[in-house]
DNA sequence: CTGTTAGCGCGTTCAG
DNA sequence: CTGAACGCGCTAACAG
């Protein structure tokens, strides 16, 4: 590590024989600086490496160029594919992105959000917050320190945030009409535990099956945790015993693991799908494309999320007001549907 | 938007009547402070919201306290895994993560870097880096700037550099080793575009085979871009013809996307897995355990990949040399493999 | 135990 | 077009 100390704006004043003041001016090009002079710093930068000084820059300009990001897992590709298009945007923008991890605990989601905070992110992104176990007065104070914008939150509202949701509500009613359209009625339900989206879908979901009196509590299987590692094998070991003893013509899933989970436990059970029961997913994450029979399922359009999501975050930053913004939910018909046969 | 402009280390100490030194003092807690003004801070500090300013902080400290990391891409949950491992563990060091996507592409991997640089990170860490691709004079000159730490790099050995490995070289003989005492002699070698792993897996198949008399440039196939969103359909469309031409009855790929994309492919055919051809993944992402059959394959242990990562890193920061660890991969017997029956 | 003060590196008036 | 000087918010001597 022969860790040469970092030339600063000084070094390559010296160098150029010029002040502080101009080599600034050649390095942002923000004022007008004769051309002989520019070069002569120029070479000085080169030679330096001079690269200049974050830290002094945003200290001095009050506001950093980085915003903030805080996913409440890695292990779901959804929040990947939501990243992938933060992370696009934020480059296009020259921002940097700052990722932190909720672990889907939302002890550790207002954790991560302070650490923003404190690190002095010109933004804040959150995706899939967990507002329902964290009290609204927490986010509304982080508001007032920098602008912030939710992706996919359910219901709740705060003055002064962002939104940036799919109409879940509205996408798991079609979903589950698609399946009542094939003629199903036994329809299961599978849901994971703290999440606000879950919440929406099953209360969709309650609505619609009790409308048409087919509502039966014991149709509605929540799985525990939705976006971990092993929210797969837990779906299929957690609905086993539910589908034999309730016989379901087809299952609507929360989302895709979920949904590969069902599809596991079908084959485990020697059901053929979607012959004997049709699984319905939710997101579109690459692996409902990649599994056998390829899933029918119901698009969040993730990389949008993500774009639009910084979007309106840096609008808010350079001084707009929040906004909303509502992506509708397309069935993407695939192979893991069918008729209801009985 | 109302912003309140933030309250600093001066207002504090105003309204606690005490000297910003006391202020600093009891937010960093490193010199003693009578209980009684110590409250009086606290109170203020409270009150006014207070948050330290990081750039602040960090000018001052003359370094900062985030570290960088860029990934190839987000469509392969290996590198979800290893960014899982890295940001648990510099979440436990106090440490920041700032992420970067080099989407596959050499340049855009400099540019990365670059910009890590400009943040002035306190060290970085590149996961499957493109160094084929990437002129090591590049590499070296940022090793001057921050300690640097290369995960999953394949022969390139920088000064300086820190290197955490797995021993895939060992890991890809072993598991064509198991191919072959499975009975299989026909084993086509399945590879991406730009990545070092994927070269160092060749070479290794390549040495085998021929040492065996067994080798067959047709049965060494390229499918592109190896980790991509699109890497599975790539890899079933190029495999058709290839088996339908050379009937392999074994199928080694580079990692786990492939081996889905393989086992499609077979799929389609009609070819039964493992009955007819086995296959082998590499990595062991979640992914190999969610299709069916679930996939034998080569694990990585990328948790384990992005925990030491960040230990070695923070060692260096703290003024260690550089060092090399490198993992030795296990193969992880699942239903994609079976005995040869020609 | 507590206060005073000198920078950290940079952008930005304000004079020339 | 260029330079001198100030201050961003904070930590670390140093002096009491």
């Amino acid at each position: 590590m022969l860790k040469q100390k970092k030339a600063t704006i000084i070094d390559v004043a010296k160098m150029a024989r010029v002040s502080v003041a101009t080599v600034s001016r050649v390095v942002n090009g923000n004022y007008p600086v004769r051309q002989d002079t520019r070069d002569r710093v120029q070479a000085a930068i080169d030679t330096l490496h001079y690269v200049p000084n974050v830290q002094a820059r945003e200290l001095n300009m009050r506001h950093s160029t980085t915003i903030g990001v805080v996913v409440p897992s890695f292990y779901n590709m959804f929040f990947a594919e939501v990243i992938d298009g933060i992370e696009e945007t934020v480059r296009n923008y020259n921002y940097s992105l700052l990722i932190n991890c909720a672990k889907n605990d939302p002890q550790q989601e207002m954790d991560c959000v302070r650490a923003l905070v404190a690190r002095n992110v010109s933004g804040i992104i959150v995706v899939s917050p967990n507002t329902a176990h964290i009290h609204a007065s927490f986010y509304t104070d982080v508001i007032s320190h920098a602008p912030i914008v939710f992706i996919n939150t359910g219901w709740q509202q705060l003055p002064n945030a962002s939104y940036v949701n799919n109409d879940e509500r509205r996408g798991s009613a079609e979903a589950l009409q698609y399946l009542m359209g094939l003629g199903h009625r036994h329809i299961l339900f599978v849901r994971g535990g703290h999440s606000d989206s879950y919440t929406v879908k099953e209360e969709s979901y309650r609505h619609i099956m009790s409308e048409k009196g087919l509502l039966d509590e014991e149709l509605i299987v929540n799985i525990g945790e939705g976006n971990s590692i092993s929210t797969v094998d837990k779906t299929t070991e957690t609905l086993i015993p539910v589908i034999r003893k309730k016989n379901p013509t087809a299952i609507s899933c929360c989302n895709d693991l979920m949904a590969v989970g069902a599809l596991n436990a079908c084959k485990k059970l020697g059901l053929r799908v979607p012959e004997d029961v049709s699984i319905m997913g939710y997101d579109n994450i690459a692996l409902s494309r990649f599994v056998e029979p390829k899933l029918t399922t119901v698009d969040q359009n993730m990389l949008q999320l993500g774009t639009d999501a910084v979007t309106v975050l840096i609008d808010c930053i350079k001084g707009a007001s929040s906004r909303h913004i509502t992506l509708q939910n397309e069935i993407i018909e695939r192979d893991s549907t069918g008729p209801c046969k009985e």
